[in-house]
DNA sequence: TACCACACGTGAGTC
DNA sequence: TGACTCACGTGTGGT
């Protein structure tokens, strides 16, 4: 029941432009033009019926051609695409649609809680420290902080995250120009644990070079 | 010239299911089965005939509507669609699709040169170093390395790549259950840079847990 | 044979 | 008025 239809417009346009029943009529304009000037352009009814009949079946076989001409780009878009009439076409058309709206909408609920969009962040000059929350069911919450790099820091941060009594699930660190940017996701803070959190880290952050 | 064809379709359906053209055929049966048993079913050619247009123009309708329904689905599911006719749900369909493609693919190589995907990535129970070059044009290096966690690691991981002459771009660590994954994104190493910094990293890895 | 998908020309509707 | 979009029934070729 597989249908592959390639080539089928093509073998279809059996029909001539101008079909037959049509032909008969053009014969008249010449006798008429004989005794009546061509610019009057003289019709008898049935004649202008015609023409408009002529017209407006081009009309419509250039519409029907823009659409099919959409189908064969969209056959050509589409991936494993077996059966190619037009209903599996829109369906799977469709399909797909749906499924690159739902992996896209994915794709960015993830960048939007993942460090991705953080590459381009780079430490800023100013001393800073930020916590908020980012996912409330899970308890994760992120902490920025931006300062002077130094070599002990880390040691510093990690002894700051486990003196709050929590799990460091996460930390992200970008360092330039003698400046560093951590980011860190910490999980299993207690009601007051942010602000415990956030003291430790400024500790650490203010604390003056180590001797090492 | 914008169009706005929402409920065109059922304007649209003023003829009625048996066309009159067929109906006066259809009293024919009626004379023929007073005589003839209606098991039988006798049909002239004419019978045959009509019923079966009738049949194929019912098939077609069924077409039809199959069809018309996909294209409401699309009219549906497609965001922003001002002309609402065949052509434009097909262009309008065709440039989504494109566009989703794009953005699905953009997305994806986002998250596979960031570390989004590593997120699921836990520190792996053996001592494990791996380099690989992950941007060729722009000379970045990605080091993987999992070990147990020791609050010292991150100096030795530092003078690792300081003494390896290259930028640390980038640096992502997770630990859990005493052990460490870290990934590194390094710059600037020349053609034996890889190696160098190999080495270093592997000293880093084994050695000792320090006085402190 | 019957069924399916298609292109076609046409009548009718909208703007 | 004319340009357009649509649904329709039909003829035809392919399965």
């Amino acid at each position: 029941m597989v249908m592959l239809r390639q080539g089928m417009q093509h073998v279809r346009n059996y029909y001539n432009s101008e079909p037959q029943m049509m032909r008969s009529s053009f014969s008249q304009p010449f006798i008429s033009r004989t005794y009546k000037t061509s610019f009057l352009k003289p019709k008898s009814k049935a004649e202008i019926k015609v023409l408009a009949a002529k017209k407006h079946s081009e009309a419509e076989k250039r519409r029907r051609m823009r659409i099919n001409g959409q189908y064969e780009t969209l056959r050509n878009i589409l991936p494993n695409i077996i059966k190619k009439d037009k209903a599996s076409v829109l369906a799977e058309t469709i399909k797909q649609v749906k499924e690159l709206k739902k992996k896209v909408s994915k794709l960015e609920q993830d960048s939007s809680t993942n460090p991705s969009k953080d590459v381009v962040k780079f430490p800023s000059g100013a001393e800073k420290l930020r916590l908020e929350r980012c996912n409330i069911e899970e308890g994760l919450v992120k902490a920025t902080l931006s300062c002077e790099d130094r070599p002990e820091l880390m040691q510093l941060i990690s002894k700051a995250v486990g003196s709050a009594n929590t799990k460091l699930v996460k930390a992200e660190i970008v360092s330039v120009g003698g400046r560093t940017r951590s980011v860190l996701w910490v999980q299993g803070l207690g009601n007051d644990g942010m602000g415990m959190l956030k003291s430790h880290l400024r500790t650490a952050l203010h604390k003056p070079r180590s001797f090492q």
